[in-house]
DNA sequence: AGGGTTTTTT
C-alpha cells in the first residue's frame, strides 16, 4: 500500500499547502479499494508546487540598492533584522526610499519564493508609481517581477515577486484567502496615517502572525509614535532610517489681535520675502473657504513676480496640474491637508502653517458627519514643516506661539477614534472575527462608536436581535460600497430599479462629477441647472448620467470630454463613474441578481427608486419645522444644501444621502419623501403608541388614536384606530361596560331591547346564585361577562342574533372586541379567533370558568 | 438663502 508522502510546508508554495494536507488527510482517511491512482495524483501535486519554490528561487532577480538614500546606511541591519524577526518596524521620513527599497531588502532576505512580497500603500496612485519605479530599478517591465493591483487596475503575473497594491485591496482579499496565503511577507506602508484600513489590518495581522509562523511583516511609519507599534507587535525591532530632508528652520509668528488669518498669512509671506524673495511658498490653510479670502487679499496685495495657486482635493485636474509645470515668477500655494500627505509639492521653500485643519469627527447620537476646524497634532504641523526640506533648508512660519505647539497633542487621534464603524463591523461579522470590542485594535475605539455601529446595522436589518449576521447582511458584506448604499441596491433589486440605483449608489461614491470653479461660479450653477429635477437631487443624478451616455454615444472621446467641460463637468470623474458603475453591476451579476436596463421615467419608477435609497437612509431624513430649519432623528436640526434642487422648495418630509456639518448642518443630496414610506419601511424601528380609548356607540366599538414616531420624529400625529387590536384587555373591559352593560349601542338589532331582559335573567340567576334579592349592579355585571364570576353560564341569544344581523366585514372589524369577550383569557392577536366563533353564532356562550 | 479635510473596496 502506497502511503502519501508527508508535507513539508518549507519546500512548497504557501498557496498549496492548506489544500495538500487536507487532500492528504482525505486520502488517508479512504479505504475503499485501490487509492494508488489517487495517491500519484497528490504527490504529482506536491512535486509541481515544489518544483515552483525551486523554480522561483532560480529565477530570483537580482537586487541592487541604490546607495544614494539614506535607507542603504542600515541595508543589512534591515536584511538581518528581516532573517530574525517575525515582525520589524522600520521608521523612516519621507526620501530615506523605504517605500521603493524595503520590498527588495525583503528580496534579498530570501522572502517571495513560497508567496509574494505584498507592499501596501494608503493611495492608489502611490501604489501605481512605487510598483513603476522599482520594476524600472530592477529592469523588469511593470508586472513581470514587479506587479500592482489598485481598483480598476491591475497588473500582477505569476512570475511577480512583489506587488504593490492599497490597504483597502489586502483587506478584501481576506475574504478569499483568510491566511493570506499568497503573500509571505507583507510590508504595511505609512502606518502613521493609522487610517480606518491600517488599523483594522494591524489588527488582523495580530492575529493572523499566530497562526502563519513562516509570515514576515515590516512595518514603515514616518518617525511618529513608533513604540506603539513596537509594543503592539510584542517589542518587535524598530529601525530608524535617516530621511534626505535639510534642515528646517521653525519660526513662530504670534498674531496680533483682531488679525484675521488672511492679514496673519500676508504677514508671513512679507516675512518669508525677506528671507529669499523668491523662494516658493506653501501655505497650509484649513479649507477651501480660507483658501478663497487668503487669495483675494495676497492678491489684492500685489507681490511682484507672484503667481497664488490654490490646491484643494476637489480643485479641477488642470487646475492642480499648474502645480507641477513651474512658471516664471514665485508661487505661493495655497493648500489644504491634501498637500500633507497625498500631494508633493516640488520646490518648495517656506511652509506657512496656520496650524489648522477640517478633522471629521462622526457624531453618533445624531449620525452626522462633522467637520470642524481644528488645531493639528505636533506629529502633523511638523509633517508640513518638513513639506519645505526637500530641495534645500527650508523655513516653517507657524501662525501660532511655541507654547501653544507645546500644549497641542502629540499624535493625530487615529480615524478608528473619529469615524463610523458600521463597514468595520460588519466586516468582522463577514470574517467571523467575533466581538469587534475585543478584537486586537492598537488603539481599540469608543465602544459608543462600537454601539453606533451595531444600531446602524440593525437598522439595515444586517444583523437579527441577537448581533447575528442576517442573509440580507451576508450580501452587504459582498458588496464593495458603503453598507448604507449596499442597502439600498438590495432592496432595489427587489423593487426592479436596480440598474437605476447601481448608477447612483456609484455616483454617489464617487466626488461630485459637476465642478464650480471660484472665479465661474454662476456660469456652473446656469449649466448644471440642465441636470436639476424638482424634487429630488437623484434623479439630477440620473439626469446627468443620460446625457453623458448620450453625448459619450455620438462622437469622439474628445469631443464628448469637451462637452462636459463646457458644462462645467469633470470628464475624468464621469470616466471613474461609469467604471464603478460597471464593477457595481459585475459584483451584481456575480450574486444572480437582474439588472435589467435603464428605463424610461414615470412616476411609480421614481418611487421605486426612491423607496430603494430610502432603505439605506431610514435614519437620515427630516421633517420641516419653519424656515428651512429640518428636524432630523434624536431632534437633531439641519437645513438643505444650498446647491440641492431642494433648497428651495423645502418639501415637508426629505431624505439625504449625506448629513454634513461644515459651517452648520447640511442634508447634502437630498429627495422629498412621503412620511408614509417611512411607515411602511421602517417597521423595524417606528414606535408607535394609543391613547384616549372611547366607545364608539355607532361603531359599537372601542376606538384610540394612534401615534406613531421615527427617531422621535412624529410620523403620525392622531390618527383614529381600533383599539382593540393594540390594548385587547382594556377594550373588552370598556365593551362589555358600554356595549353589554350599559347598552350603549346604536343598532336596529333585537340585541339593545333585549338587554333589559337580559339583565333580568341575569339578576335572577345571580339571585339564584347568591341566594340575594338584589339587581345586580353595573360592576357585577361586568365581573360576570368579564368571566370573572365563577360557575356562572348563561346563553345570550340576543347577542348572537345582534351579531349575525352584522355584514361580514363588520363581524371581522369587532372580531378583537367581541371574541375576546368569548374567550376571556385568549390574547391579542387575531388569528387566534379562528372565523368559526363567527359561524357558530347560535351557540354562543358566555362561559367562565 | 448660501457652500466640504482626505482616502479606500471580491
Amino acid at each position: 500500500m502506497t502511503e502519501p508522502s508527508p508535507i513539508k510546508p518549507d519546500e512548497l508554495m504557501q498557496r498549496d499547502v492548506g489544500r495538500l494536507i487536507g487532500q492528504r488527510r482525505r486520502l488517508l482517511k479512504r479505504s475503499d479499494g485501490d487509492i494508488s491512482a489517487a495517491v500519484a495524483s497528490f504527490e504529482q501535486r506536491i512535486a509541481a508546487s515544489a518544483d515552483r519554490v525551486q523554480q522561483r528561487l532560480r529565477d530570483r532577480p537580482a537586487v541592487t540598492c541604490d546607495p544614494d538614500l539614506p535607507i542603504s546606511a542600515r541595508h543589512e541591519d534591515i536584511v538581518e533584522a528581516i532573517r530574525d524577526h517575525q515582525v520589524v518596524i522600520v521608521a523612516g521620513e519621507t526620501g530615506s526610499g523605504k517605500s521603493t527599497q524595503l520590498p527588495k531588502m525583503a528580496l534579498e532576505a530570501g522572502r517571495g519564493v513560497r508567496g509574494l512580497i505584498g507592499c501596501t500603500q494608503p493611495r492608489r496612485i502611490a501604489a501605481r508609481s512605487v510598483a513603476r519605479r522599482v520594476a524600472e530599478e530592477m529592469n523588469s517591465p511593470l508586472g513581470e517581477h514587479v506587479g500592482f493591483q489598485v481598483r480598476f487596475n491591475e497588473r500582477v503575473s505569476d512570475d511577480s515577486y512583489i506587488k504593490f497594491m492599497t490597504d483597502g485591496i489586502v483587506l478584501a482579499e481576506i475574504h478569499s484567502d483568510r491566511r493570506l496565503n499568497r503573500y509571505d511577507t507583507l510590508i504595511i506602508d505609512e502606518a502613521h496615517e493609522r487610517s480606518l484600513n491600517i488599523d483594522f489590518l494591524l489588527g488582523y495581522l495580530k492575529q493572523l502572525l499566530a497562526k502563519r509562523p513562516d509570515l514576515k511583516v515590516i512595518i514603515t511609519s514616518a518617525t511618529i509614535d513608533t513604540g506603539r507599534f513596537s509594543r503592539f507587535f510584542d517589542d518587535a525591532p524598530v529601525i530608524k532610517v535617516e530621511g534626505r530632508g535639510y534642515p528646517v528652520a521653525v519660526e513662530y509668528q504670534v498674531p496680533d489681535d483682531s488679525e484675521d488669518l488672511a492679514r496673519q498669512v500676508q504677514r508671513a509671506v512679507a516675512r518669508a520675502t525677506r528671507i529669499d524673495a523668491r523662494g516658493d511658498i506653501l501655505v497650509f490653510l484649513p479649507g477651501e473657504r480660507e483658501i478663497f479670502q487668503v487669495s483675494r487679499v495676497l492678491k489684492k496685495s500685489a507681490l511682484a513676480h507672484t503667481e497664488v495657486l490654490p490646491l484643494y482635493a476637489r480643485l479641477p485636474a488642470a487646475s492642480q496640474d499648474a502645480i507641477f509645470s513651474p512658471g516664471r515668477g514665485r508661487r505661493i500655494v495655497l493648500a489644504t491637508n491634501v498637500a500633507e500627505t497625498s500631494l508633493t509639492v516640488p520646490g518648495i521653500r517656506f511652509v506657512i502653517d496656520s496650524g489648522l485643519a477640517r478633522i471629521s469627527r462622526y457624531a453618533t447620537h445624531s449620525k452626522v458627519l462633522r467637520l470642524p476646524v481644528e488645531p493639528v497634532s505636533q506629529a502633523a504641523s511638523n509633517q508640513r514643516a518638513g513639506r519645505c526640506g526637500r530641495v534645500g533648508p527650508g523655513t516653517c512660519i507657524r501662525l501660532f506661539n511655541e507654547a501653544e505647539f507645546d500644549s497641542r497633542p502629540e499624535f493625530t487621534e487615529p480615524e478608528i477614534h473619529r469615524s463610523g464603524l458600521v463597514g468595520v463591523v460588519l466586516e468582522m461579522l463577514a470574517l467571523g472575527l467575533g466581538d469587534p470590542a475585543d478584537f486586537p485594535f492598537i488603539e481599540p475605539p469608543p465602544a459608543r462608536l462600537i454601539n453606533e455601529a451595531w444600531n446602524t446595522l440593525g437598522e439595515l436589518q444586517a444583523v437579527d436581535a441577537e448581533r447575528r449576521l442576517t442573509a440580507l447582511g451576508r450580501t452587504l458584506a459582498t458588496i464593495p460600497v458603503d453598507a448604507r448604499q449596499g442597502r439600498m441596491l438590495i432592496e432595489a433589486e427587489q423593487r426592479g430599479v436596480l440598474t437605476e440605483v447601481l448608477i447612483l449608489v456609484a455616483g454617489l461614491s464617487i466626488s461630485d462629477p459637476r465642478e464650480r470653479p471660484l472665479e465661474h461660479q454662476q456660469a456652473a450653477d446656469q449649466a448644471h441647472a440642465e441636470f436639476r429635477v424638482a424634487g429630488s437631487d437623484f434623479l439630477g443624478m440620473l439626469a446627468l448620467w443620460r446625457w453623458w451616455q448620450q453625448t459619450r454615444a455620438g462622437q469622439s472621446r474628445n469631443q464628448a470630454d469637451k462637452q462636459a467641460r463646457a458644462r462645467f463637468v469633470s470628464p475624468m470623474r464621469l470616466h471613474e463613474w461609469g467604471q464603478l458603475y460597471a464593477q457595481l453591476r459585475e459584483v451584481a451579476r456575480e450574486t444572480g441578481w437582474q439588472a435589467g436596463n435603464l428605463r424610461p421615467d414615470d412616476e411609480a419608477r421614481a418611487e421605486a427608486i426612491h423607496r430603494s435609497l430610502l432603505a439605506g437612509l431610514l435614519a437620515q431624513v427630516g421633517q420641516h419645522v419653519e424656515d428651512g430649519e429640518y428636524s432630523g432623528a434624536r431632534g437633531h436640526k439641519f437645513r438643505i444644501f444650498p446647491g440641492s434642487a431642494l433648497a428651495r422648495a423645502r418639501p415637508g418630509w426629505i431624505m439625504a444621502a449625506e448629513l454634513v456639518e461644515t459651517s452648520r448642518p447640511f442634508a447634502r443630496v437630498a429627495a422629498a419623501i412621503q412620511p408614509g414610506w417611512l411607515e411602511q419601511q421602517a417597521t423595524h424601528l417606528i414606535r408607535s403608541s394609543v391613547f384616549d380609548p372611547h366607545w364608539d356607540r355607532r361603531g359599537g366599538r372601542v376606538m384610540g388614536y394612534q401615534r406613531v414616531t421615527l427617531f422621535g420624529l412624529t410620523l403620525v400625529e392622531k390618527r383614529q384606530v381600533h383599539y382593540g387590536p393594540h390594548e385587547p384587555r382594556e377594550a373588552r373591559e370598556m365593551f362589555i361596560r358600554h356595549a353589554l352593560v350599559r347598552a350603549e349601542m346604536n343598532h336596529r338589532a333585537a340585541f339593545l331591547k333585549r338587554n333589559e331582559a337580559l339583565k333580568r335573567e341575569l339578576a335572577v340567576h345571580e339571585h339564584k346564585r347568591r341566594q340575594r334579592d338584589i339587581l345586580a349592579d353595573e360592576d357585577t355585571l361586568v365581573e360576570f361577562f368579564a368571566g370573572r364570576l365563577p360557575e356562572t353560564i348563561f346563553t345570550v341569544k340576543a347577542f348572537a342574533r345582534w351579531y349575525e344581523s352584522l355584514a361580514a366585514d363588520r363581524q371581522q372589524e369587532l372580531l378583537y372586541d367581541h371574541a375576546t369577550l368569548l374567550r376571556p383569557d385568549a390574547q391579542t392577536s387575531g388569528e387566534e379567533f379562528p372565523d368559526r366563533l363567527i359561524a357558530d353564532t347560535e351557540s354562543f356562550r358566555l362561559t367562565s370558568g
